[in-house]
Order: C-alpha cells, then structure tokens, then sequence
DNA sequence: ATCGAAACCGCAAACGTTTGCTGTTGATAA
DNA sequence: TTATCAACAGCAAACGTTTGCGGTTTCGAT
C-alpha cells in the first residue's frame, strides 16, 4: 500500500498536482473552496509530504549535524537541549554523531554528515584533535560549520565557546577571597583545550600570589581523579582548598575525599568547581560553583549556525560566553 | 557553485550518467576501465551522492528516530552508544528527539519522525504516557515502531525491555542474604511503569519475608530522594539496609545518608542498587548494584527496529533482557 | 562466413514536490 | 461591445539518482 500524493489527493479531488501544492501551502492563487476541499481530503487520505523529495526539490533536507567528543559528559545533555530548542523553532531536524573521544571517527562522522547531505555542522572536538584539516571537505562543499565548546582557535569556522581562561582565574580569586593558603587544583586531560586555557587562567592569577601554594592534577577520567585525590590528601594534608574542573573531575574527587573525611579534614576544604550545575548540589557539602551553561553555548551555536545556514558565505564569528557563581 | 552530480560526472568523462552511476556501484556491467576513470574523476571533483535523490528514488531515507522521555538520565548515553553502534554498522543514522516527560511533546515527536520520513521509530515512554494511540498515526503509514525501556505492555508494538519485576525482585533477595532487618525501599516516581514492576517484585519478595520491615518511597528527583532519605533516617534509625531503584535516586540517597553519616551509621547501612554501573563506583562506600545495561538494550531494540525495516511486516516480539550483579 | 554470447553502455522513466509560465474564465469599466 | 484585470488552475520542467530494457560491439567457436 503506497504512500498518498499529491498526485493521488488531486486525482480525487479532480484538480492538478500544482493545485494540491498550491493549495495545502495556502497559495493566494487558489480558491477557498478549492483550499478547504482539497485540505480536507489531504486530511481523510492521511498524505504526509514526503520529506526526501522536498529536500531534493529546495536542495535542503533542513537537518544539522552535531558532532559531540562523546555523550557520557555531564555538560551534552544541557547542550543538546539549547540546541534542539532553538532547531526546533525553526523546523530543523539534529542528527547526532559521537567521536569517542577518536579522532578517525571524528573524521568519518564529518564524512557521514557530509554524505547525509545536512545543511550545517556542529563540532565539539575530540581532545586527540589537534588540526581542522578534516573539516576542509565540508568547507568546499560550503557547508557551514560552527565549533563549540571544545574548539581549536582559528580564523576561518566560527567559535562558540566559554571564557576558560577566565574562569579558571575567577575561581583562583575565588579561592583566595576566602583566605585559603594551599591548593589542590584537579583537572581534565591536559591534551583538552579547555583544560590549558582553565589552567592557565589560573596560573596566572596564582601567580599574584607567590605565598599560596598550589598542586596540579590532571585527570583522565573520574576514577583517574578519585586516585589522585586520594594520593594528594595524604601528600598534603594541610591543603585548605580545592578547585575542581569540571564535572567528570568533581565526582572522582568528591569520592575520594568523603573516603578520607574522618581522618583528615576533608570535609571543612573549601571547595570551587566549574559545573554544569546539576552534580554540586548533591556533594557534601554542597561545592560552589561556577556555571558552565551548556544550554546557553547551545541556543547561541545553533543560531549562529542557522545564520550562516541563511545568510552565507559569512565570514567566521566567534562567541565567548561568560559564567556565573553558584555559591552555596 | 553547483554541487557535483553524475551528470557533470557524465558530461567530463563521455559517458551517460547510467554508466556513471554503475561505475560508481562497482556494477559489473562496467568494464574496469572506465570504472577506474570514472572513479578517478569524482574524486576529484569532490562529488558527494545528493542523500535526498537517493532517497527519493528508494524511498528510504536510511534513517531512524528515537524519541526519549527525557535526555538527563544516567541511562540514555549507553542507551544511544548501543543503539549507534548497530545503527552504524548498516549505515543507517539517527535522529534524536526528547519529550521532556511531556506527553505532548512526545506526540508531536512522532509527528516529526512521520514527517522527516524516517524508515522506523525507537521510542521510550513518557512517565506521563499511559497509552499508545499517539503511534497509530506512525502505524498506518507502515512505519515499524520498538518500544525500549520505558514501555507500556501491547501485543501491537515489539518492546525491547529489562526484567523489571525480577530485577526488583533479586534486589530484595539480595537484602536478605545479606541478613538486613529493616529496609529503606526508595524507588522512582510511581507514574513510571518501570517503578511498579520493580516494586512489584521487589514486595512480592518480601511478602515471603514478613518479619523484615520494608519502608516504600517514591521520588520524583534526585533532589527529592535526598530529602526524603534523610527524612527516613531521622524517622527509621534502625534501619540496616537501602534499596536504590535508579541512578538518579542514587545520587539523591547518597548525598543524604553521607550529610547523616556522623550522626547515623549511614555508611554501614547494606545497600544495592539498580544502576547502569558508572555513579555506584563513587559512591562511599561503592554501591553494589544490579546492572541495567542500557548498551544491550540499545543494541537488541535497533536489530530488532533494523529487522522490522527489512523484513516488514513483522508480528510484534518482545524481549525481555536479564540483569547481572556486580559487588563490591 | 555466420552465429551466439558476452561485454559494455545508453535511453528514458520513475521517485514526489515545487514553481514559472501560460491560459481560461467572469466581471467590471470605458 | 470591447478592453482590462483579477481570480483561478494546469502544463511541464526541474531537482539527482536508479534501473529495466534494449542496443551495439567484440570475439571466439563453428
């Protein structure tokens, strides 16, 4: 049992194809009547467009690629929620790709949206990416692209991603305004973007402040930080403070300290993260934070992209997002 | 600039475009040369097959939609890695859509699926969906539909699901062997069907066990799991024994038996969980659980899907997966 | 020399929509 | 009466790919 047409509605309702179209897109040039009848019987027939002859027809399939490092992070969910809420808005339909933290499959997802012909591209790469040489492909084919979150700076894709070094040297500030005099610092995987320029931030504020003694850690993964944390509270057991990446990071290294609560002070550190928001408020206690909002570097990617999509070529834009206290 | 077709394909190298598409197929009709000069002559012209002809003329868009009730759970990435990772293998893709436990939402999800003109839909449930008519629409036009995880029980759609009833029930058993008296039971919100059958296992369990006390509550956060453990253990300081329904549960449980842990004996309270394995690591102490492997899940619903897909039309099949411990 | 088969390739239709252009009405104004 | 115009609707091409069918060449076998 095939699929209803147009050619089908308009056999039964006696006009031509033109006429269905016309008339289900509320074309001025066709008649009430005719509108309403042939509305009504699209609607008894159960006909839905079909969507790969109008992509072959507007040479738009009105899909966007988002290609994400991977989807176990804390921060995607938040993310692909801004991005859908504003696709969506406009009818776009997301297809989402995951590299696995690999870049061959990075390279082979940009493949696969390339083959799937969508109209756009959202990256967030790999922390094995070092180069863009694998968005070119894309880029001849002007399909546009925009980066965010895990990005490589550079002037030819737009950017949408946080003020890293920022935040890393507000949480410094943070730390000191509460008079801590020793820090642990646990972070990402240095290879990661995000994870030089957090650090680097916070180096350079640290480095206002030679009497403060900081230790750096950085964490593959979140058992990876629960080891480390655990190594560091018997190494320096005076440490006063800790500052915490990310959300990865922050499980690992609540685990370990609750473990070394009793018989060190664990539990009285004063604590900074750099959060999506959800996870602080279930740690004991509660870690401040600063809000790395996933919805918001959503929403502005997305647009920025369905931008390019509409107005292009446009010349590479980059957006830097701010972040806020949480402090509990 | 016009994208590269066969045609121009045809035109540089004095073929038709039949020949050219042969080539390209490795179709033996084609002699090897003119397939190695064919070949040679789209790669270098960057063509990339137009996925929207390609689907029109084979009425498949080699897609499928996956709606989730919501896009926070601990149990969706391994979910959608499970599902990717056959998806990809047929070189299908997948379009990702979340209701947000909105029944309406969900609704129109599947209206976007029809229109998108996906080959098949994979679909868990809304906590606040409580039938199934909403798929009628998707089932007429022959669309092939899998229910995974969050599902209602038919005999018109194949589910793919885990053993709930069991799982609650071994859970309990578990409990008991470890000589617990009293039990804190804190399930997920009473809408979801998955919450009744576990609880309905679980207390089919303790009926056999009448002396044990069981204490039932039902929460719809993580947050709320936290306020509502701590409750418990003010009112039940006896109690020697939790029982964790989720992820998300756990992580509200866990914040509020470490804020009791002084003052309580939180921490040498026997616990289990049904947990999809990331989270009960870091928790103190590890939380043994009962594994809830959404990657299975994942993987069985879209063979089944891809099955349905190809060899429609299929009477419904439902697949129940078992869950495996894992100690601590 | 003739036949047949294999190797090779093109024609044209089909998939379902959209839209520029053309053409037919009927009514109104001159 | 005729010119003008709005309202209405159809024709046919186009989007890019696939494929059944048919046609031509080549070559070995007879």
């Amino acid at each position: 049992m095939h699929r209803v047409t147009l050619k089908d509605i308009a056999q039964m309702a006696g006009v031509s194809t033109s006429t269905v179209s016309r008339a289900l897109k509320n074309h001025p040039d066709i008649s009430h009547t005719v509108k309403e009848k042939i509305k009504l019987i699209a609607e008894n027939l159960n006909f839905v467009p079909n969507a790969a002859a109008i992509g072959l027809r507007n040479k738009s399939i009105k899909t966007i690629g988002l290609i994400l490092p991977n989807i176990h992070s804390f921060f995607v969910p938040s993310m692909i929620e801004g991005i859908t809420s504003v696709l969506n808005s406009m009818q776009f339909k997301l297809m989402i790709l995951t590299s696995d933290e690999d870049y061959e499959k990075e390279v082979h997802n940009i493949a696969s949206c390339i083959d799937s012909g969508v109209d756009g591209i959202l990256i967030s790469l790999t922390k094995n990416t070092c180069d863009l040489n694998h968005l070119d492909k894309a880029a001849e084919l002007e399909i546009p692209i925009v980066l965010l979150d895990k990005s490589i700076h550079q002037n030819i894709f737009s950017e949408v991603v946080i003020d890293d070094y920022k935040a890393g040297k507000l949480c410094f500030e943070y730390l000191i305004d509460k008079q801590v005099k020793e820090i642990l610092g646990f972070f990402g995987p240095l290879s990661l973007n995000i994870t030089k320029e957090r650090l680097e931030g916070f180096q350079d504020a640290a480095s206002l402040h030679p009497k403060i003694k900081t230790y750096y850690y950085f964490c593959d993964s979140s058992l990876d930080a629960k080891d480390k944390c655990s190594e560091s509270m018997l190494e320096f057991p005076n440490a006063d403070a800790v500052f915490i990446m990310s959300d990865e990071v922050m499980v690992g290294v609540n685990a370990a300290m609750y473990k070394n609560k009793h018989e060190k002070n664990g539990c009285k550190m004063t604590r900074i993260a750099i959060s999506e928001g959800y996870l602080p408020q279930f740690m004991d206690p509660p870690i401040s934070y600063l809000k790395h909002d996933g919805y918001k570097l959503g929403t502005i990617a997305a647009q920025l992209l369905l931008d390019q999509i509409h107005t292009n070529p446009a010349k590479p834009e980059i957006k830097i997002l701010d972040t806020t206290f949480y402090i509990y």
